[in-house]
DNA sequence: AGCACGCCGACT
DNA sequence: GTCGGCGTGCTC
C-alpha cells in the first residue's frame, strides 16, 4: 500500500496523509493536485507532497479521491520553497500553499442539496421553514446553502436541512467544482457544403428572397478572404447584421457557429529588439556584474536614480534568456506602471509575461501554466510572483531593494520576497541582483561584508547633475510670518518660478485625507473610532471621518462628545488639504492629487502617471506612492512640505527611512536638463538626515546609521522577531503576553522587548501586545529559537485562560 | 477554513 | 422547557 503526504489550502499545523488506491499509483506524482476528503464531507484540492509506503500508525487514512490534472502543478523546487518559507517564517505549509496558488487552482467542495423526486411528502407535517425549502426545492430542483440561508433570511440553516434530511425531502452531496474556465468565443465558419464554386452561386440565388441574409453571407464572405477567421462578434458589428441574420444563416446549415478556445494572455510575436547602447559607465558595471556573478550568488547594484539600472537589467536579462533558462524581475506593486510594463515588452516581445494583483483568476490560471510550461521566460510583477512555478530559473532582478512593501504584512506568509528570493535563486543555483539607489541597510551591509557582490553605479545617464537641494526654515518663516498656510515662501516662489517657465511640480506629503485628526478647542477631545485606538482622518471630499486602520467612515462631527460645545476644528494636513489649498494660491494651475483614495480603481493610477506625462497636470501631490517608478522629464521641482513628520516616528529605521523617501522623492526632479530643484520644509533644519539628502551623501548615512545600529544591536546585527497577540479582552491578551514574556526573559534576557501595548492597541475590536525578540545572526539559533517558540505557542494556548488568544509571530519584521 | 458538539440566555 | 447563539476542538 502506499500513501501521500498532501498539502491542504489550510492552516494546519502538519501535512495530512492519505491512501492512493493502487490504480492510481503509476498516475501520481509529487506536485500533482488530488481530490481529498477531509472530515465529515468536505472536499479539497490537495498537494501532493511525498509518497511513501509508511502507514501511519495512530489513525485510519482515507483514500485519495481523484487525481486532478494530468501532470504536476508545481516542480519539486516549489514544494521545497514552501517548506522553507513556511519553516522560516512560522507558519504552515497551507498558507504557503494558499498564497501560492491562483484562486481558481484551489478547489473546495460546496454543499448542494437535491430534490428527492423518489419520495411525496405530506406538507402538513412541514414547519414553515421546512415548507419553504420544501417548496423552493421542489421548483429548482437543487439549492445551496447560501441560497437556503438567503430565503429563510438567517445563518443558522443546519437544523432546518437536517430535519428535511429526516424526513427524506432532499438530498446533500458535495461537488468539487474546477472554477478555472477556458476563454471560448464563438467563430462562424462557412459549411462544407458550399465550399466549390458552382453551389455557393446556386446559394446565391436561392437566397434570393432573403436579402439581408445574402448580404450578410457576401460580408462574411469578404472577411474571410481578408483576414482568414471571422469573429462572430465581429462579423455583426462590421457588417451591420442582427443575430436573427446570422441564426437564419445558420438554422438553414449554411454557416456554422465553432466554439475556440482563445487565449486571455497573448504573448505574440517574438522579437527582442534591443537598440540602445550603454554609456561607458553602464558598461563598467554590466561588466563589474557579470564578475561578480562568478564567485557570487546575490550582487547589489547600487545606482543613483537616473542612472539606467534598467538597461543594465535588459543587458542580463537577455544573457540569461539566451541560455534558455527564465527570468524573474520584482518590482514593488505600486512600481508596476504602463512605463515599466511598455519598456521591456518591447525589448523582449513574446517571451514576457506580467503578474500582479489586477489579474483575474483566469488570467493567473493561465499565466501559472506558462511559466510551468517554459512559454513564458520572463515575468515581470510583485512579490507574489515569487511564488510561481519556474522551471530553469537563471535570473532575479529585484528592483528598489530597499522597498518595504517586498515584506508581506498580514495574512500569513509574511515572508521578504527580497530573502526569499536569496533562498529560491539557490534552489535553481540561480543568480539575484538587488537594484536600489538607497539600497537597505541590511542589504548594504552584506555587500560591504563580501557576501553580495557590490557594484556601483554613481553617474546619472547623460551626464545630468543631482538635483540641488535647499532646506525651507518653517520655524524661521513662521517668525518672519512669510508662511501661507503650510507653505513657505521659499517653496512658494519656487513654484511661481516652475510653473511661468512651463515646468511640472511634485508636493510630497505623508499624509492622506484632510487633516489627520478634528480637536475641540474648548476640551481637548478628538474623535477616536470605535473600533480601534486610533483618531480619525477627516476627509472632506466625502464629508467623512475615516479609521484608517480598519475603513470604518463616520459622519462628520460638529458637536464635541465630550463637552458638547460646537468648537471641532481639523488640525494638522494631509493631502487633501494640499489639493485644496494650493486652487486658492495657484488658480490657474491643474492640480492633481495621488493617493490611495484618489487611485482606488483599477487604472486611474496609470492613467494619472499618462496625464503627467503628456502635461495635462501642472502639480501633483501625492503620497509615498509619487516616489515609486515614475520618470517625467519635464518635473523640475520637488517640494516635501514637512521632513518633521518624516523623521519623527518611534522606530530604529526612521533615519533610513526618511532618507530612502526624501533621496527617492528627490530623484524625480530634473531628470533631462539638470536644472532640478527639491525644497524639503522643515521646522528642526539640524537634523542629520537633512544634510546627508543635501549632499546627496548615501555613504555618510550608512556610516552613521550602521554605528547605531551595531551599538544598540538592532538590524543587521540582530534578527528581528516580533510576537503580536491578539484577543478581544484587554486583560487576557496582557496576561498572556506577560506570560510569554516571563518565559522568554531567561531564554534571551535583554535581547527581550517588551511586552507592551503597540501605539495602537485595538484594531478591529481586538487588543494588542507586542513583544519583540533581537536573534543573534546564527541561522542554528534562529532555526533553535523558532522551534521552541513554536512549542510554546502551543503550550500557551491550551490554558484555559489562553486558548482564544491569537498568536501571530512576524519573522524580520519591518 | 468548515463544521459538529456542547454550554448558556430569551422566548413560546 | 426549547431554540439558537457562539466558543472550542478536530479534520489524515
Amino acid at each position: 500500500m502506499k500513501f501521500a503526504d498532501v498539502i491542504l489550502p489550510l492552516a494546519l499545523p502538519r501535512n495530512y496523509t492519505y491512501s492512493i488506491p493502487d490504480k492510481m499509483v503509476p498516475l501520481l506524482q509529487p506536485g500533482s493536485r488530488v481530490a481529498v476528503q477531509l472530515g465529515r464531507q468536505k472536499k479539497y484540492a490537495a498537494i501532493v507532497k511525498t509518497i511513501h509506503e509508511q502507514a501511519p500508525k495512530a489513525y485510519q487514512t482515507k483514500p485519495i479521491l481523484d487525481i486532478l490534472d494530468k501532470d504536476p502543478v508545481v516542480f519539486p523546487n516549489q514544494i521545497k520553497f514552501w517548506e522553507w518559507i513556511a519553516s522560516y517564517y512560522m507558519c504552515t505549509e497551507g498558507e504557503v500553499l494558499n498564497a501560492a496558488l491562483p484562486a481558481h487552482l484551489k478547489l473546495s467542495s460546496e454543499t448542494i442539496l437535491l430534490y428527492n423526486d423518489d419520495h411525496t411528502y405530506d406538507s402538513a407535517l412541514l414547519d414553515d421553514d421546512e415548507f419553504m425549502i420544501a417548496e423552493a426545492l421542489q421548483i429548482r430542483k437543487e439549492l445551496s446553502i447560501e441560497e437556503v440561508q438567503q430565503i429563510l433570511d438567517k445563518v443558522e440553516v443546519y437544523s432546518v436541512i437536517k430535519r428535511l434530511l429526516e424526513k427524506n425531502i432532499l438530498l446533500v452531496y458535495e461537488t468539487l467544482k474546477e472554477a478555472y474556465r477556458e476563454k471560448k468565443e464563438n467563430y462562424v465558419q462557412l459549411s462544407p457544403d458550399y465550399q466549390q464554386e458552382e453551389r455557393l452561386s446556386a446559394l446565391f440565388d436561392e437566397l434570393g428572397r432573403a436579402p439581408k441574409q445574402l448580404e450578410l453571407l457576401l460580408a462574411y464572405l469578404h472577411f474571410v478572404k481578408t483576414q482568414g477567421s471571422v469573429l462572430q462578434a465581429e462579423l455583426l458589428k462590421k457588417s451591420g447584421a442582427s443575430a436573427a441574420q446570422l441564426k437564419g444563416l445558420v438554422d438553414k446549415g449554411i454557416l456554422w457557429i465553432e466554439k475556440r478556445t482563445v487565449d486571455r494572455i497573448p504573448l505574440g510575436k517574438t522579437e527582442a529588439t534591443i537598440d540602445f547602447n550603454l554609456s561607458p559607465s553602464q558598461e563598467n558595471a554590466l561588466a563589474s556584474v557579470r564578475g561578480c556573478f562568478e564567485t557570487k550568488a546575490v550582487t547589489l547594484l547600487h545606482g543613483v536614480t537616473s542612472s539606467g539600472k534598467t538597461q543594465v537589467y535588459v543587458k542580463l536579462i537577455e544573457d540569461c534568456i539566451n541560455k534558455g533558462q527564465q527570468v524573474l524581475y520584482l518590482l514593488p506593486e505600486i512600481a508596476l506602471t504602463a512605463q515599466i510594463i511598455r519598456r521591456l515588452k518591447k525589448h523582449f516581445a513574446g517571451k514576457i509575461g506580467i503578474y500582479h494583483s489586477r489579474f483575474n483568476n483566469n488570467e493567473r490560471v493561465e499565466i501559472w501554466n506558462k511559466v510551468k510550461s517554459g512559454e513564458i521566460q520572463i515575468v515581470l510583477g510583485a512579490r507574489s510572483s515569487l511564488l510561481l512555478p519556474f522551471k530553469d530559473l537563471g535570473l532575479i532582478v529585484l528592483d528598489e531593494e530597499h522597498d518595504s512593501s517586498y515584506k508581506q504584512q498580514d495574512p500569513a506568509p509574511r515572508y521578504h520576497a527580497r530573502d526569499a528570493a536569496i533562498y529560491y535563486a539557490g534552489l535553481f543555483g540561480a543568480k539575484v541582483l538587488l537594484g536600489s539607489a538607497t539600497p537597505s541597510m541590511e542589504t548594504y551591509f552584506n555587500a560591504s561584508q563580501g557576501k553580495f557582490g557590490l557594484v556601483k553605479l554613481m553617474e546619472r545617464f547623460g551626464g545630468i547633475e543631482m538635483p540641488a537641494i535647499e532646506v525651507a526654515d518653517l520655524k524661521q518663516e513662521a517668525a518672519l510670518k512669510t508662511m501661507k498656510g503650510n507653505f513657505s515662501q521659499q517653496l512658494l516662489s519656487a513654484m511661481e518660478e516652475a510653473l511661468q517657465q512651463q515646468k511640472q511640480v511634485i508636493l510630497f506629503q505623508n499624509r492622506r485625507g484632510f487633516a489627520p485628526f478634528l480637536l475641540c478647542t474648548t476640551c481637548g477631545w478628538i474623535p477616536h473610532c470605535h473600533q480601534c485606538d486610533v483618531s480619525l482622518t477627516y476627509h472632506r471630499n466625502q464629508d467623512k471621518l475615516h479609521c484608517h486602520y480598519c475603513g470604518t467612515r463616520y459622519p462628520y462631527l460638529y458637536t464635541c462628545e465630550a463637552c458638547g460645545s460646537q468648537t471641532l476644528i481639523p488640525k494638522s494636513f494631509g493631502t487633501e488639504k494640499v489639493e485644496d489649498d494650493l486652487q486658492h494660491l495657484f488658480p490657474e494651475a491643474r492640480i492633481a492629487r495621488m493617493d490611495v483614495d484618489s487611485v482606488r480603481t483599477k487604472d486611474s493610477h496609470n492613467k494619472m502617471i499618462q496625464m503627467l506625462e503628456q502635461r495635462e497636470i501642472d502639480i501633483l501631490v501625492g503620497t509615498q506612492m509619487v516616489v515609486k517608478g515614475l520618470d517625467f522629464e519635464n518635473v523640475n521641482l520637488v517640494g516635501i512640505l514637512s521632513a518633521d513628520s518624516l523623521l519623527s516616528y518611534p522606530d530604529f529605521r526612521v533615519n533610513e527611512r526618511a532618507f530612502q523617501l526624501m533621496e527617492q522623492v528627490s530623484g524625480r526632479a530634473g531628470r533631462r536638463d539638470g536644472l532640478g530643484k527639491v525644497i524639503i520644509q522643515a521646522n528642526n533644519t539640524k537634523h542629520p538626515v537633512l544634510q546627508y539628502v543635501a549632499d546627496h551623501d548615501y555613504n555618510a548615512m550608512y556610516v552613521n546609521e550602521i554605528a547605531e545600529r551595531e551599538q544598540f544591536n538592532y538590524p543587521p546585527f540582530c534578527r528581528l522577531l516580533k510576537i503580536t497577540l491578539k484577543h478581544k479582552q484587554e486583560k487576557t491578551v496582557a496576561q498572556a503576553a506577560q506570560v510569554l514574556g516571563n518565559w522568554l526573559v531567561p531564554k534571551f534576557g535583554t535581547q527581550v522587548i517588551g511586552p507592551s501595548a503597540p501605539i495602537v492597541d485595538r484594531v478591529r475590536n481586538y487588543y494588542l501586545q507586542e513583544l519583540m525578540i533581537k536573534l543573534p545572526r546564527d541561522s542554528k539559533k534562529i532555526a533553535q529559537a523558532k522551534y521552541m517558540l513554536r512549542e510554546f505557542f502551543i503550550q500557551l494556548t491550551t490554558e484555559k485562560a489562553f486558548r482564544s488568544v491569537i498568536i501571530i509571530p512576524d519573522v524580520d519584521c519591518i
